[in-house]
DNA sequence: TCCGTTCACGCAACAGTGTTGCATTAAATT
DNA sequence: AATTTAATGCAACACTGTTGCGTGAACGGA
């Protein structure tokens, strides 16, 4: 059913996103909010947001659920065919802008594609 | 240091990947080998298989580990760039032919990249 | 502004996947 | 057969994420 009210932890975690196309996981956005807030909290308005459209997920090589705001989705679905990136030095995940279309072989009926690339981003590069 | 002794474990696990290229999680081997085996042995000789270039591993939208037969691997490391497939209707995970090749923007250096496609698989879509 | 409704919250307990320490068992080597 | 040491089973744990429930706070209407 979605967010339906503003609260103090809400504005946190859209503060958090802001808007940019970093992707955060609960644990970050734990950790950037601090005082006292409550996990199950943070899931629960994660996956409302989900519903609604305002953020997208998707899930780490380590198994770790990431979010990241949409910037062209609905509540009525979503669609990502957009890569993430994340930097095995600084940890941090991102969305990239190209859209990917991958060959599958004729029989198959591909509805969702997930695209992770891993390695060194700009700063760790240099 | 990889697997070392051939015990009856090691056998079933490797006869339930036979020369497919089916892709399991612990947990599916675990029910195919049954028979009161432990699922710390089963992690650790997958842990120990990948190690030694046998199996490759990558992470599902469930966020569970599936594992899956190398054809071209070694102990020297895991190159794989050939997508996965789940078909979202019998659950049932397998390794495609094609290398993917994706572009990111120049300033990353991309080092590897993970593709999950998920659809109908040939007999589910009929 | 107060009040009532009901969503949101915190807490505790739980579920699932995967890991670690340790004592025991069983492959492989002699 | 005896010895060595990898592999196993068990229990307990770590981590991410979920559920139930009682309490608190946001919002709408009077």
């Amino acid at each position: 059913m979605g967010v339906q009210r503003k609260t103090k932890t809400l504005e946190g975690i859209l503060g958090a996103f802001g808007d940019s196309k970093e992707a955060l996981s609960a644990k970050m956005l734990l950790n950037r909010l601090d005082d006292g807030v409550n996990k199950t909290t943070v899931y629960r308005l994660l996956d409302k947001l989900e519903d609604d459209g305002t953020v997208h997920s998707f899930v780490g090589e380590d198994s770790t659920k990431f979010y990241a705001r949409c910037h062209t989705c609905t509540g009525e679905g979503h669609r990502h065919s957009h890569p993430h990136f994340q930097c095995v030095l600084c940890d941090k995940v991102h969305c990239l802008d190209d859209e990917v279309k991958i060959q599958a072989p004729a029989h198959l009926k591909v509805t969702e594609s997930h695209v992770l690339l891993k390695g060194h981003c700009g700063r760790c590069s240099d």
